[in-house]
DNA sequence: CCGGGGAATGAAAACGTTTGCAGTCATTTT
DNA sequence: AAAATGACTGCAAACGTTTTCATTCCCCGG
């Protein structure tokens, strides 16, 4: 359209008479410039429709106002409540998000953290602790602030803001323990890169374990996060090895599947088989039977994350490691175990 | 950590024994070196751990590899799988994925949107048509190309990839006509700046009036696009007139929703009622009964926009409007009329 | 009336790349 | 053998801000 280059500060500063100097101190520190001089300036920029050159001002002050988010994939409900979350957020202070994903994938991971780097992310926010040294020696050097979230950094030498996945999981396998179960099957999701999914399946075999109760290994499927995949998971575990209470899912699109795969089989939920999910998405309380699950608070993770990587980048500190809670509710697929 | 600035380009050609010009070219433009040269200088870069300063290159290349996309929220599913699958091809080629969101809020895209110019992106990727005029004339005064996902814009002019919404809906109800339904409710979403929500309401209308049936007002419920909203909606709808053999929702959350209602209140779906929803989110086929609904290719939409998007900056042209099948997929939630 | 002291302004030097242009070679061509 | 070609390389000028340091301007107290 129009092919006549865009206004710049200099075209600002002389039409309001003034130098480059003024008129940049008008627009971004006006208390540093005289009343009637500041508005002249902020006319002449409005008039003008002059929009500061980021680039440029990147280059000069050395921060973008911009923080990357590297999430695993998402479009998995509960990345998208925290990517909103972050989003929103970081905007309220005039920040904005640069978003990346890597489906699992720490090689991508690697590289695409390099991307964001060199779009000059004045923070990063990542999920899980798994994932190549290296990144963390990256963003070392390249002296980024991060934080973490889902997960809590064992060794507390990590920013992170996260819930105890194993804990959590404890208690929905006592929960279904103390309905009378002793058959257990779980239906995980892949545990290869992915911390969380493998601390909540260690924490049913905890608490399994408590119990003197074996969790057979052709008990256990793993599965990609979506429908398809968990109506499959499933499936083989029913064919492999029937005969099992009660269903822990490594999440709730897991559970929402298995629900699916039982419907159509006529399993009846819960009075043939309890399960349980993960994560609470929406959808858990609008299934049916609505899926007894652990909230994770995924979107007060996003804001939480944002608020202390704000803080961080204001020059104030923070805790190194938030917890979350990660509760457990009880809704009506989880039921006494049968006979 | 590191106190020491980061090595910069002019470190590399230091160390290299080249000019920065060289340097420069061993870097992005390999072909215009010769052999060894370009290995001494990748070397030296790798060695020190060189990342490119992506604001300082934008301000000299007047590019930022940087395309903004802004959503009205990106929490519902049907946004998450359009932002992962342009997170995803966008870095497929290089370009990075910044994201906001304006909650249906106009004044707030407006904000937001120049704040994405400010930030340099190379171009936009918006959702529908409804918005502030003034947004286009300064993307047009920017010369920042956009597209318009989701709607079809009728007068052609914007470059857009998205679905006939109204003709789908109009299909939608046919198919309940088809079924012997005389009586029908609609839950729909908000209408106000939200194009998609009216035209898919405005094809309910089209379709019942062909056959002369009238919409009674109080068959309208609105409700914004969360799980307890629409269970309320439907409430609403049962409480103010019920009779209705039909429902017809906005999108799968309101008729995921309306299933849940039903469902507490031994309202059989779809023996005593019928519900379609609208977009085929993952969900739509694991809750029970399976949802009838209008696919929306939301992912594919994504990966249009971003590829259109990447044809333009590459100086190629595409087809100013492409539209997308909207599918009729007809499940579980739809039956015959009863009586 | 002078000098002192802020407050407001301006000149110019960064910030770290890319790139047009002009050189320097080693080959070819005539 | 001279000249022309072409492949590489380097110099230096952008790109559009911010910010340091000086300077100017005004007002006030002495």
């Amino acid at each position: 359209m129009t092919r006549r280059t865009n206004p710049k500060l200099s075209d600002v500063a002389r039409g309001a008479g003034v130098s480059l100097a003024t008129a940049s101190r008008a627009l971004s520190e006006p208390e540093l410039v005289r009343g009637d001089t500041r508005e002249r300036v902020r006319e002449v920029a409005a008039m003008l429709g002059y929009v500061p050159h980021g680039a440029a001002r990147a280059l000069a002050t050395r921060e973008s106002r911009t923080v990357g988010a590297l999430f695993p994939p998402v479009d998995n409900p509960i990345f998208a409540a925290a990517t909103q979350a972050l989003a929103h957020e970081l905007a309220m202070s005039g920040y904005t998000l640069l978003l990346a994903t890597h489906e699992y994938d720490p090689a991508a991971e690697l590289q695409v953290t390099r991307t964001l780097l060199e779009r000059g992310v004045d923070g990063l926010v990542l999920v899980g602790l798994d994932r190549d040294p290296e990144l963390y020696r990256l963003l070392a050097q390249a002296g980024v602030p991060y934080e973490l979230m889902w997960s809590l950094d064992p060794s507390g030498f990590h920013y992170c803001v996260g819930v105890a996945h194993r804990i959590a999981s404890v208690r929905a396998t006592q929960h279904l323990l103390d309905l009378g179960h002793r058959e257990f099957a779980v239906s995980a999701g892949r545990t290869a890169h992915n911390d969380r999914t493998r601390e909540r399946l260690a924490g049913v075999r905890e608490a399994l374990a408590a119990r003197a109760i074996e969790l057979r290994p052709d008990r256990v499927a793993q599965a990609e996060f979506v429908l398809p995949q968990a109506r499959e998971a499933c499936r083989e575990l029913l064919a492999r090895s029937p005969g099992f209470t009660a269903l822990v899912c490594g999440n709730d699109v897991l559970a929402i599947g298995a629900l699916a795969e039982c419907a159509s089989r006529g399993i009846r939920v819960p009075e043939d088989l309890s399960i349980v999910g993960f994560d609470d998405i929406d959808m858990a309380s609008g299934v049916t039977p609505a899926l007894t699950t652990v909230r994770v608070p995924a979107a007060e993770m996003g804001r939480r994350a944002a608020a202390r990587m704000l803080a961080r980048l204001a020059g104030r500190d923070v805790e190194r490691t938030e917890e979350l809670p990660a509760e457990l509710i009880v809704r009506a697929s989880t039921g006494p175990a049968p006979r």
